[in-house]
Order: C-alpha cells, then structure tokens, then sequence
DNA sequence: TAACAATAGTTGATTTTTAAACTAAAGTCT
DNA sequence: AGACTTTAGTTTAAAAATCAACTATTGTTA
C-alpha cells in the first residue's frame, strides 16, 4: 500500500528470473570447459562449507535456499562423489554434520576463479553502484517473502 | 571489462536467484491457496499467450527461456488440462502454433491479479526508483550472456 | 533436380525440484 | 515418567530441466 506503482508488465523477469538462469548456465558451461564435472546445484552446497565446514543439513537448507530432500539428496551425490562425508553430531543424534574431503578442498580455488570470471562477463557495463542497488533489491525481495505468510 | 571491483563475497545471490525463486515458490502458493492448480512454468506460458496468442512452440522457448523439450512437454501437459490447443501451421507444416482455450482465458484475470499481489509482497519497501535499477540490471546481465558466445 | 544443411518439434534417459508422508531423536509440560 | 510437539533427515511420487538423438519439413546450393 505504499508507493509502488511500478509498471506490472515488464516484471515477468523477477519472476522467471531470466538473469540468475542465464548465469547459472553459463557458470555450468564454463565449469565443463574447464574439465569441472560438478553442477551447479553441487558447488553452491561446496561453496557454503568452504565459508564454513561442518554444517549441517538444515543449515546448508537455509544457506541454500533449498528444501530438505534437495539436500539430502544433494548430499547423496556428493558422497558419491566423494566430496563431502556425512558426520553423525555427538551431540544431536538427529543430526549429521557435513565435512569436505581434499578432493573437495582442491576444487576451491579453481572454481571460485571460474565464478568470478562467470560475474565479470554478467556484469559487463554495469556500475558498482547500480551492482549495489540490485543486490539489495534482492535481499529485501528474499526477506520480505522469506518470513511468515508476508503480506506487507 | 573494467571497473568491478565488487565485493565478490557476496554475489552468491546473484548466482542462485533466491530472489526469484523466492517470489516463485509464493506465487506458486497464492495460486494454491485460490485453488489455482497449475505450476508457475505452466502459467509463464499462458502468460505470453495472453500478451500474443497464437505463438509457435520456438516463439514460446524465446520467451520463457526455455528450451524445445521442456516447452514440448509443457504444452503437452496444458493440452491436458485443455488450456491451449495445438494448431498445425498451414504456412509452414513444421510449425505448431499455440492457441488459449475458453477456460484458459478464464484464468488470465484471476492469475494475474495473484501475480501483482505477489510482487506487492516480494516489493515492500522498495522504491520505484531501486525497481527500475534493478530491473535494467537484470536485463543487462541476460543481455551480456545471452549475446556472447552463449548457449541459446 | 539432387544433395546437403537448417529449422520445428518430439522422444528417451537422467537428474533435480517439490510436496507430502514418514522415521527417529529431542524438547516440553504436566 | 508419560503424552505431546518440534526438529533433522529420509523416502516416495510427480513435474520439470537437461542433453542427446531422432523425424519431418523447409531452405540452400551446386
């Protein structure tokens, strides 16, 4: 009920999300380019425990924005692929704590560089500050949907 | 090509899109708390036929950012809930070309009132002007990706 | 015209996402 | 302690995405 008369017809992109589609594919291509054979599903899990290792499923849930059976299923593969190893916690039998192995450790770097090369070709032509302004568009478009039923 | 000195860190969101799958997934609720009973994909075709009807299955992939199977499938699945209907081109027998339903148009009202009352939700306390940013932003972003020496 | 290439759409196999129902382990409350 | 609820994770089934291979039609070109 604010002022937020915006034009409706050209919104179709915020819900398609046209922009962070067309990114994740073009990360995945240059991940296969450079021999990398993990998708993107894959490496946004890694990429949470490379900021911090041992969480657990429901942390890297909400870390990911993805429901339960996403990760465990996630995390499946990701055993298989001998890139993380599942740690029953001590402390809450219900819990298992997620711990990369040195396979995954290695994988760091080189993908993280191929992310940032991935940004660089999005965001070509794009200021800082508009960079700034869209991703805090995008954080209050996450928080104001994120909690409770959210009407305004 | 130059100036991006961002903070790298924290442009993960840019790479998932929980904004969009954030605004998504409530849609995708307000739909079944109205007892709309399509997905999203489904209702981002009916959406373009609704701007322009009669589109081909390509003009279709064009649009949705979709790919041929995953239209051919979901026209396959509209088909049955007899909300389009294909009609053989007859200047070119190769084509399909896309046609709403009565009962589709039905919807159009209903849905898209539901869309707007989505983004009033996704949008509070976002200025017209942070909109527009992040709005040319985005297609920037699907601009430099999807010109290059992309896929699609 | 014949050979070849490009386009529109379909089909098959594999993977991912999602909702819903389910098990097991904690926590709460009298 | 006993009944109830919550939390963590798994399983199942359906919809959708992706990659590759395929048919049919149209366009190009020698």
């Amino acid at each position: 009920m604010h002022n937020n008369q915006f034009k409706r017809g050209e919104l179709y992109s915020f819900i398609t999300g046209k922009a962070s589609t067309a990114i994740a594919r073009r990360l995945q291509k240059n991940f296969k380019e450079s021999n990398v054979e993990i998708t993107i599903e894959q490496w946004s899990v890694l990429y949470h425990l490379w900021k911090q290792d041992g969480l657990s499923q429901q942390q890297l849930c909400d870390a990911t924005f993805r429901d339960k059976p996403s990760i465990t299923r996630l995390v499946d593969n990701l055993e298989k692929l001998v890139l993380v190893k599942r740690v029953a916690s001590k402390d809450d039998r219900r819990m298992n704590m997620i711990y990369l192995t040195n396979e995954a450790q290695v994988l760091q770097e080189q993908t993280m560089a191929l992310a940032n090369q991935t940004l660089n070709e999005a965001l070509g032509g794009v200021t800082i500050e508009e960079i700034e302004i869209a991703k805090m568009v995008l954080q209050k478009v996450y928080d104001n949907l994120a909690n409770g039923t959210g009407s305004l």
